[in-house]
DNA sequence: TAATTTTCCTCGGTGTGACTGGGCACTTTG
DNA sequence: CAAAGTGCCCAGTCACACCGAGGAAAATTA
């Protein structure tokens, strides 16, 4: 049974796997996103190592085993259902949830999670779009290009999001970019990227780069 | 922010003094229920002294602050709504929901529990009759006799459990003595105190002392 | 009240999990 | 090949929880 460090490791380092496939995955940048220092995540990996959740070899990059990658998706799969429980059947905003399904995602029982995939029609993405893996940890990759990938004249209907920030989340309910809202692509700054979109077929804004790398669409 | 142990041992102190009020806490009880050592328990308690969570004088016994008695309650609060909500929403056995609720009771964010008090509107009692306290920490005192303090010609509608151990609450199951049954007590052996019951005016059985200890009936 | 038993406190110590600074080894890049 | 960048290793810290042993205090019994 991982600790909740342990899990927030794996996960973490599937989820920079999974960012740029094929680069592997280093010690800095994983110090960079959990919030802690080189040495603390060399400790860490050796210790997954001895465990048998990732391939650690010094100076080589990190890749995590079958079992390791079971377990990051394990914890994402709980904490993806706790966010659609608690926006479908509590009421909270898709902008409340992440910090308290990211304590949610540490409860061991399986039955528990199976039980509550069941309570909620077994859905497959959770309130940010992301698609939550099954038990046995298949996990369907979503077809979505970035927003910033379009160009003028194409369009697409938002399908997830990349950041789950609270301030981002925020901005785009205002904005009226919500899952679902179609997008229109007007016109491309090439100075700083920025975009001229149309909304649901209404109002026409101006959205930062910034923004739309964060934006999936689908046709 | 208590840290789960420290939930553990203010709930237990708590259930502790409320069993035998009155009688102060000793450190040999807490430890028994506790499963683990009275070393153990006297260095926890100097800690939770300090942290104004209760008074501790040493030889002298035990009992909660107001400090202490809150975050008591609140761990209790947040174990027995998770048990409604296995048992309600996702149809767990009243036999099935300790274990995992002494695992989710520790989940810190009060949004969350008040979200879920609401979406299970509001109950007044856990499956296996305990009442739940409020936000505040207001509880309400059942009125429950103890069917073993009946007797024969006296009845009651079974209200409570005082055990929830799983082999008690299969036991009590299979003997259709779930809450809400009605029970008459027909006659008391007096050498080992079972007593003849009939169960819903219908099957007559012989329960043990053991039994008749740990079931809370009202008229 | 004295003797005995019980309780439980204190001390010193263990183990685990996680983190860290600093020095050095290794890799990469120019 | 040298410099720069990256990452490892060591030794240590800190927090938390646990525990055995021995003796002090309290309770009980004689």
């Amino acid at each position: 049974m991982p600790s909740h460090t342990e899990e927030n490791y794996l996960k973490a380092i599937y989820k920079l796997s999974e960012a740029q496939p094929g680069v592997e995955v280093s010690t800095n940048r994983i110090a960079e996103v959990l919030q802690t220092r080189p040495a603390s995540v060399t400790d860490m990996l050796r210790r997954l190592g001895e465990k048998g959740l990732l391939h650690y070899e010094r100076y080589r990059g990190v890749s995590l085993t079958h079992d390791g990658r079971r377990v990051a998706l394990l914890t994402i799969r709980k904490h993806r259902l706790w966010e659609v429980f608690l926006v479908n059947k509590l009421g909270f905003n898709w902008d409340e949830v992440h910090d308290v399904a990211e304590e949610m995602e540490h409860l061991q029982s399986p039955l528990l999670i199976r039980r509550l995939d069941e309570f909620l029609g077994f859905p497959q993405l959770d309130p940010h779009g992301d698609p939550i893996p099954a038990e046995d940890g298949a996990i369907v990759r979503p077809q979505h290009r970035l927003v910033s990938d379009l160009q003028p004249g194409e369009e697409g209907t938002v399908m997830a999001v990349k950041n789950t920030s609270v301030p981002f989340l925020q901005y785009l309910d205002k904005a009226g970019l919500s899952l679902g809202a179609k997008i229109e692509v007007l016109d491309k700054v090439a100075f700083d990227n920025s975009l001229e979109i149309r909304i649901n077929s209404n109002k026409v804004t101006l959205i930062s780069n910034e923004i739309s790398c964060n934006l999936f669409v689908a046709d």
